[in-house]
Parts: C-alpha cells; sequence; structure tokens
DNA sequence: AGGTATTTTGAAAATGATTTTCATTTTGAG
DNA sequence: CTCAAAATGAAAATCATTTTCAAAATACCT
C-alpha cells in the first residue's frame, strides 16, 4: 500500500520521545520539504498499528497518540496533568490475564492497562 | 447547582449494568416523560465524576463511557464478538498498581484494566 | 403575593479529531 | 510508451463533546 509516506511516518514517529498524535506528527511533517497530507499521516499510521509496529492510547482528552514501539509489549503510566509517561514493566498484569482468560474460558484475550496519577513534580 | 437532572442522570447510571456514553444516557432518557437536553446529560455526568460518584473510561473508539461506582472498584472481561460481559476480581492488580505507582513517586494514581477476547460461545 | 436576582436548562452553533469521498498524481508492469 | 492499479490529499462528512446565550425555573426578600 504505502510506501514513501509509511517510511516517512514511521522516521517521524521514531524521531519522537514519547507519544505524538496525528495531529502532531502532522504538523511537525508540515515544515518538511515534501509535507504529507493529514488523510496521509492517518491511513500511514493506522497501517502502523495494524503492523503492531506503533502503540495505540487515548490521551485523557481523547485525543489518539502513537509511539513507535519494537515489538515488546508493555504498559504506561502517564501523569494527568503535565503527560509526562513512564514505562513499566507488567509481567504480574500479563500472567494474571491469562489466568482469568482461561478461567473464564475465553481465547484469544488482549489486555489494556493504563495508569494515571499525578507525577512527583505536579 | 444540578438538582433535579443531577438524580435523573444518577438514577439513569444507576440502572445500568456496566458502562453508558453520555449519548446512550441521553437516548435512553429520550423516552423518559421529562427527558434531559444533551446539554444538561454531559454537565451532570461531569459533576457526578469530579463528586467520584461516577467513574470514567474512554472506550476504544473514543468515545468516553461512565460507570456508576459504589464503594467498590473491579473489572471486566468482555467479548469482543457478542459483548459479553463478566466481572472479575482483580486484587493482584490493585496491588500491583499501588506499588508501581509509589516506585514511581506517583500520587493519586487511577487504574484501569480491559481486557477483551472471545467467549466460550463464540 | 409581587418582583427581582440567581441558577438551571437546552437548542443551536462551534470545536476538534478522525474518516470518507473522489478526482488527480504517481508508480509499475508489459 | 501506455494503460491500469495503487497512493495521495483537499475538501466535505461524521461524531462526540463543549460553548454560547437566551428563555425558564427557582430562590429570596419585602
Amino acid at each position: 500500500m504505502a510506501r514513501k509516506s509509511l517510511d516517512t511516518v514511521r522516521s517521524a514517529l521514531r524521531g519522537v520521545n514519547g507519544f505524538a498524535s496525528a495531529q502532531e506528527i502532522y504538523a511537525a511533517l508540515a515544515a518538511q520539504p515534501r509535507p504529507l497530507g493529514l488523510t496521509t499521516v492517518y491511513r500511514s499510521l493506522r497501517t502502523l498499528v495494524d503492523a503492531q509496529e506503533v502503540d495505540f492510547v487515548r490521551r485523557g482528552d481523547g485525543e489518539g497518540a502513537y509511539r513507535y514501539c519494537g515489538p515488546a509489549h508493555h504498559h504506561h503510566l502517564v501523569c494527568r496533568q503535565c503527560g509526562e509517561t513512564v514505562e513499566i514493566g507488567a509481567d504480574v498484569v500479563e500472567t494474571w490475564a491469562q489466568k482469568v482468560a482461561a478461567t473464564e474460558g475465553f481465547r484469544n484475550v488482549v489486555h489494556s492497562v493504563e495508569l494515571s496519577g499525578l507525577c512527583p513534580s505536579c
């Protein structure tokens, strides 16, 4: 499908430390010599998410945020005040999720865990 | 502030087993003898959330969902095919969340855990 | 009760992110 | 080079949510 644009979005996302919204990426690329249309940015992001190359979460205000994310699956603790994000390991949760799923007879279970609070500086 | 409408929304939410979006509550109340305006529904929900009487989370599609939340806090496992919902205890997660928060120095941490998969019948 | 200030409501417009439509451009195969 | 399929993006359409603002309900004072 996408070729050039996919690479563009991917590297834009890689260049970001943490999360970026589609709008932010679009804005960042607008300065570049070859800007991408908003439509294309959304399309590429979706492709990347489908390919599990990119993580997708919702910010508190409902805006979607994307992050380039290697193969590993993990979770975040985000400050609801300043947006500061900490990556956290969640082995406990992983195992728990599997166990619960098994107990209830559910298959193909995926989980999403969101922790939010106030970071030390807020 | 609100008086009648607050009560209306509160009981509408109580009558729901699980989560409901503002739009859903509005639609449900539209049938009632004294319907509430959408604006008022949103206003009341916000008030209830501020008062910590109601829980707020974002569904995957970005729509906000509200749940009347007595003292007990629990989680769900929902079938992505038929919508079947199972309530699950998550003591493990509760403790884990507290520990992680403490480790990172975050205060006032709330967590939301969503598990979804295919239920036995699907 | 009468009158006025304050609060509550909700219809309609505004916002903002995301998706769709669709015509144009680019790319690739033959 | 030519034609068809894939990719692109501008503009319109969606949709949840918020804001605006004027009318309606309620409270308060005399």
